[in-house]
DNA sequence: GCTCCCGTAATGTCATATATTACAAGATGG
DNA sequence: CCATCTTGTAATATATGACATTACGGGAGC
């Protein structure tokens, strides 16, 4: 199982915006076309991302902008913004373990801290992104196709 | 979106092989009683961990029996065994950016490596853990529960 | 040969991700 | 104030995948 796309979505629609700030007016339905999906999913999108305080969006014929700067904004953040790891966490339990059987009644306590601990350590890896990075990565990825 | 329950199923298989090794006929049917699932469900893990070389599984009355030491397999061996991540790896890129595009042509360059690398961090952190950790936890859990 | 149990195919159900249409309501410009 | 554009959201459809369940063939032991 994977987390869901809403997440490298959240990415692309940020890195689009900071990059089509100057020459475009960015709509869901243009950063629709970017990224390949539908209107109403970015917006969704948008919707996690303006909760989160990392873009301002405005009806009528603004347009859409960042709130803070892509420094300051970590991969986790953006991860926990679109909550694309459901409630649970990270591993899915099973979820009728038989509560008659010794094993059935105590794996749980064994096995849950342990996962939840190999979950944080990949929340922390996330932390250690800034959305800065990818931009600007991307930007250098479009400057050299230019050559 | 989450890892399959398979993977923690496979744990509770293992940790019950060893409990029971002793006292009970272990079977599909008796592990999927503890388990709480279906023992077709059960016998397809057996599978993985079969061919992972990590238990013995013999037809007729015989029973299913540990390959290994138990200190020498980490929840990773078992998260492979199980194949609970499909090949194309815990983050779920979205499908189809566009290519006519700058952002959506490049995004993938700056942002796939990154992942992967979030990804592996929480595999190395698998490694880490021993099933024999998971077993003894489990065997001091109910130890305490019979005083 | 009888019985037990694994291996696996076929099928059904259910949850979730994503797509799509439709429309109300807010913002802006004239 | 009105026309226009765009967001917010509900309702619906579709596809995919997880898991359950039934069924049955074939090996292993007694």
């Amino acid at each position: 199982m994977q987390i869901t796309s809403k997440f490298t979505i959240a990415l692309h629609i940020i890195t689009a915006i900071d990059y089509f700030k100057d020459t475009e007016k960015v709509t869901s339905s243009f950063l629709a076309g970017s990224v390949g999906a539908n209107p109403v999913i970015v917006r969704g999108v948008m919707g996690d991302l303006k909760e989160a305080g990392m873009i301002d969006v405005s009806r009528g014929k603004s347009g859409i902008i960042l709130a803070r700067p892509l420094e300051e904004i970590s991969l986790y953040d953006v991860y926990k913004a679109v909550d694309c790891v459901s409630g649970e966490g990270l591993f899915h339990f099973h979820e009728n373990p038989n509560a008659n059987c010794p094993v059935g009644r105590n794996i749980h306590k064994s096995v849950d801290g342990r996962l939840l601990s190999v979950q944080k350590a990949m929340e922390n890896e996330l932390k250690e992104i800034v959305l800065s990075e990818i931009v600007e990565d991307t930007r250098r990825e479009i400057q050299r196709e230019m050559k």
